[in-house]
DNA sequence: ATACAGGTCTTAA
DNA sequence: TTAAGACCTGTA
């Protein structure tokens, strides 16, 4: 186990922040993740954040996966008063990070993530997980379930599939696991590509266009500039951007002030 | 009951 | 190139 003190980015946030399905409150300020075939327990008191696992682990795998060397100030600190809707909503998801996740993981997420709630995405994908997913032992009484493998998910029917839930989202997700297993789309070699690239990619992909293509890029090949468009920033962008959004004030940066709007609409939006 | 949720695909003008 | 309509399902 280790402490991260002085830490200036919040669980809760990341938590409710839309971008990882598998990350879970447990009880209060006690989370748990399941990622990367691993499973971690997390407690956050204030600026102090425990992580359940070896100095070793933290280092190799979570302190890259929650993006915690980078310094998110430069970016909060652009946002000035004088926009004063963003400036609102930075300041209020301002501990959020982007994280960096399996690519397969959140090309399979985002396709269901279409047309859906955020509580019923989640519901899914565990649904998945346990029926495709390896079962792995936390101790001896307590399991959980990998995220299913390509194999796994292209060998599966519609059929199947439709029983996790998935609606007409299960077509896409075969497809797509189909077309990842035999190479139409490399998905390691996404990795190496730039931004716009990867996105053209991408949206070779059964179920995925322009919106989950950007989320994709976003959430797990780390590209700060995608900048996906859904219902909350479509909404904001129209009542408070008229006349356009200020992407060049933000470039390089774009998509993580696009999560601190959608954040911010999500948990507001109706007030 | 009807509309909507982190959209995409197909078809047709 | 743009636009309408279909598409699963749980929740309010």
């Amino acid at each position: 186990m280790i402490k991260v003190n002085d830490c200036n980015f919040s669980i809760e946030q990341i938590c409710e922040s839309g971008q990882c399905f598998r990350l879970k409150k447990i009880e209060e300020n006690k989370y748990s993740m399941i990622a990367l075939g691993r499973y971690l327990e997390l407690e956050q008191d204030q600026n102090e954040i425990t992580f359940h696992c070896t100095p070793e682990e933290y280092v190799q795998v979570w302190e890259h996966y929650f993006d915690l060397n980078t310094d998110y100030k430069r970016f909060i600190e652009s946002v000035t008063e004088e926009d004063e809707y963003l400036y609102r909503a930075v300041q209020f998801g301002k501990g959020i990070r982007i994280l960096e996740q399996d690519v397969w993981e959140i090309i399979i997420s985002f396709i269901i993530s279409q047309q859906n709630n955020i509580k019923r995405i989640r519901k899914c994908i565990e649904l998945l997980c346990e029926k495709y997913g390896e079962k792995k032992f936390i101790n001896k009484t307590e399991i959980y379930y990998d995220f299913p493998t390509i194999q796994a998910l292209a060998g599966a029917t519609e059929e199947e599939l439709r029983d996790c839930n998935l609606g007409y989202r299960s077509r896409y997700i075969l497809n797509t696991a189909k077309s990842i297993l035999n190479k139409e789309v490399d998905i390691n070699a996404l990795k190496k590509m730039d931004y716009k690239d990867a996105k053209v990619e991408l949206i070779k992909l059964s179920g995925v266009g322009e919106k989950v293509a950007d989320c994709i890029c976003l959430f797990s090949l780390h590209h700060l500039d995608a900048f996906p468009i859904d219902t909350h920033i479509k909404k904001v962008l129209n009542q408070y951007y008229p006349k356009g959004f200020p992407f060049e004030t933000f470039l390089g940066y774009t998509g993580i002030i696009q999560q601190y709007i959608f954040y911010f609409d999500l948990k507001n939006g109706n007030v």
